[in-house]
DNA sequence: CCACTAACTCGACACCATGG
DNA sequence: CCATGGTGTCGAGTTAGTGG
């Protein structure tokens, strides 16, 4: 008869030795329940080595709290009960300020590497290692910032793993990560501690105005030296922001609204004024302009300061080809939680937002719309725009699209004025220039990067600064060189002497005084001015950007356009000059190319 | 510039594994 | 036992690359 077996005999299966002493973070406040603690632990502990653990048994309480017996799950004896065995327990330290984990194992790993999903029809699942393997090669393909597909991965694996299950673990890493790398995931609770603090920091250089941390992590960020240097300058009324979207590295997407238009750096330049910093991952339409928008709105609302009078947005580069992303789907199947907000601010909506559903981009495409020309006069604008917007209800394939163009522009558009890009454009590079030489991984690297640049780009000119080429790039002017209007007059240096000044941002470069500049084009022959003298003013005629000649008497035509005081008028002039042309059956269209050539513009 | 194709993405659904 | 998560499959739609 046999003898039931004792503890001690089959203790030896059992038979634990001490794997190793895992120091960890102590438990949050709120983790109260030491079992929790426990099984969090073991998890985190789990995932860092590398080790499947699973099918815990009931938790024993013991002399050294609660221990916690799992087994391997990678193997397929491991997981029957024959194989590897840990065990877990864990405290405090003795210095009080790390867990200390400590991790006993027993008997050896032992059969193939387990499949998962072995009913399944098809045949065999992934095993752990496969998924790890993939897993590992996608973090590092996304951190080159190479395309994480499944023939990339596959290339990068050392051995072979069936297709399908590649996609399928890549599809399922998107879904919980979208296209951050496994650290700059594991940076968000920190990143989250520092924009709950940050918030109501208002001396901070920089602070959230927004932020979200799931599904996504988005934010706002307001540059307040930027915006106290223009709450200075008041009350002469902003006249018109840019605002810029463009991709930061691959991981992200950033924002950079531009005070672009005319800061003027020692009254004759243009310079931007980063005010809002924006990350917007991703995949959300117009969302991200409207959100900082609505940020920009906010924050001039709260200092007591006017609105600007032109607002620009880049839409076609920013938009247009997530757009087509989208296409054909219903639109409520974005996030509703954020809908919610974009409507305080709908009194100008980004037009994007509101038209037909999805289909305007030809129109975005026009020069009309996105190259409208400089017209000196508040008449020739209202025509330009008079004939334009006939042209768009009638002959374009959208009318809403028109109707909404118009009453989103009517407010604000004025004449002569057209901001550029170009400043919002060079500003982009300037920031990325600066956040390059960063290893950006987790979201505080972005910040911190961020931070230091804020900090030199926002460094005082001084006098002396200004004249030598040595020094921060700061973003700033001298006092008394910063205007918000475009200048009336020139300054006294440009008419005689020239002078070396250093832009922002830049370098110095010497800029010769009007005179030396007109001079020296003329010697080469590349410049020819024309004179006319009417009562008592004198107006000068020249080609802007190529040197052509002015043909015989253009002074006197651009005069004539000018001085036209009725539309009818100006209308009549138009048509003889061939700006707008008419065709039988449709609507006046203006000829842009027309346009350009009697302005001499190239 | 256009058409064609292979590669890719995504959502929906079913089903199983895992953890509580 | 239930909730959650991972995987396979299918179909629809998009994108990038290639060759004319």
């Amino acid at each position: 008869m046999e003898v039931v077996e004792s503890p001690s005999k089959r203790r030896p299966r059992f038979q634990y030795t001490l794997l190793e002493e895992y120091p960890l973070p102590l438990p949050a406040a709120d983790e109260e329940d030491p079992l929790d603690v426990l099984r969090t632990r073991a998890f985190r502990w789990a995932e860092d080595r590398s080790q499947a653990v699973g099918d815990f048994r009931s938790p024993q309480w013991t002399s050294e709290g609660y221990v916690l017996v799992g087994k391997c799950m990678k193997h397929a004896d491991c997981h029957a009960g024959k194989g590897r065995f840990f065990k877990f327990h864990g405290g405090q330290a003795e210095n009080l300020r790390t867990y200390i984990l400590s991790v006993w194992t027993s008997g050896e790993c032992a059969g193939e590497d387990r499949v998962l999903r072995p009913t399944v029809a098809c045949g065999t699942g992934p095993t752990h290692q496969d998924r790890e393997d993939v897993l590992q090669v996608a973090d590092q393909l996304l951190a080159r910032n190479v395309p994480c597909t499944p023939t990339n991965v596959s290339a990068k694996l050392k051995r072979l793993i069936e297709p399908k299950h590649i996609a399928a673990i890549l599809r399922q890493r998107r879904k919980q990560f979208g296209r951050n790398t496994s650290q700059l995931q594991a940076s968000v609770p920190e990143f989250e501690a520092w924009a709950v603090a940050s918030s109501n920091d208002y001396e901070a250089d920089l602070r959230f105005a927004r932020y979200e941390i799931r599904p996504e992590v988005l934010w706002g960020l307001l540059v307040r030296p930027f915006w106290e240097k223009l709450q200075e300058l008041l009350p002469e009324p902003l006249l018109d922001v840019v605002i810029c979207l463009d991709l930061a590295g691959a991981w992200e997407e950033g924002g950079v609204v531009q005070d672009g238009g005319n800061v003027f750096f020692c009254r004759w330049t243009r310079s931007f004024w980063p005010l809002i910093l924006a990350m917007w991952p991703g995949n959300e339409d117009n969302e991200a302009y409207q959100e900082v928008v609505d940020v920009f709105r906010e924050e001039l609302h709260r200092r007591g300061m006017v609105p600007p009078k032109q607002l620009h947005v880049d839409w076609l580069r920013g938009a247009q080809p997530r757009r087509r992303g989208r296409a054909g789907r219903g639109r409520g199947q974005g996030r509703g939680g954020r809908r919610g907000r974009g409507v305080a601010a709908a009194e100008q909506p980004c037009p994007m937002q509101q038209g037909p559903e999805r289909a305007i981009p030809p129109h975005l495409t026009s020069p009309a719309l996105s190259q409208s020309p400089v017209l000196a006069t508040m008449l020739a604008f209202h025509l330009f725009w008079k004939v334009t917007l006939r042209r768009m209800r009638e002959r374009w394939p959208d009318p809403q699209f028109a109707n909404y163009f118009f009453q989103s522009r009517r407010r604000f558009s004025r004449n002569g004025l057209r901001a550029s890009q170009q400043t919002a454009e060079q500003a982009w590079r300037c920031l990325k220039r600066q956040l390059a030489p960063h290893e950006v991984c987790a979201h505080m690297d972005l910040i911190q990067a961020l931070r230091r640049t804020v900090q030199i780009w926002s460094q005082p000119l001084t006098d002396e600064l200004a004249k030598c080429d040595k020094g921060v790039r700061t973003l700033m002017a001298t006092r008394r060189g910063v205007h918000l209007q475009r200048p009336q007059t020139p300054d006294p240096w440009m008419l005689a002497d020239g002078q070396t000044i250093r832009r922002p941002g830049g370098l110095q470069t010497y800029f010769p005084s009007i005179g030396t500049i007109v001079n020296k084009s003329k010697a080469r022959g590349g410049v020819s001015i024309q004179r006319l003298d009417m009562r008592n003013k004198t107006f000068l005629a020249m080609a802007v950007g190529k040197p052509v000649a002015v043909p015989q008497g253009h002074a006197r035509k651009l005069y004539d356009f000018l001085a036209q005081q009725t539309e009818a008028q100006l209308l009549q002039q138009w048509q003889a000059e061939g700006f707008v042309v008419e065709a039988a059956g449709e609507p006046p269209r203006m000829s842009l190319k027309a346009l350009r050539q009697v302005s001499l513009l190239k």
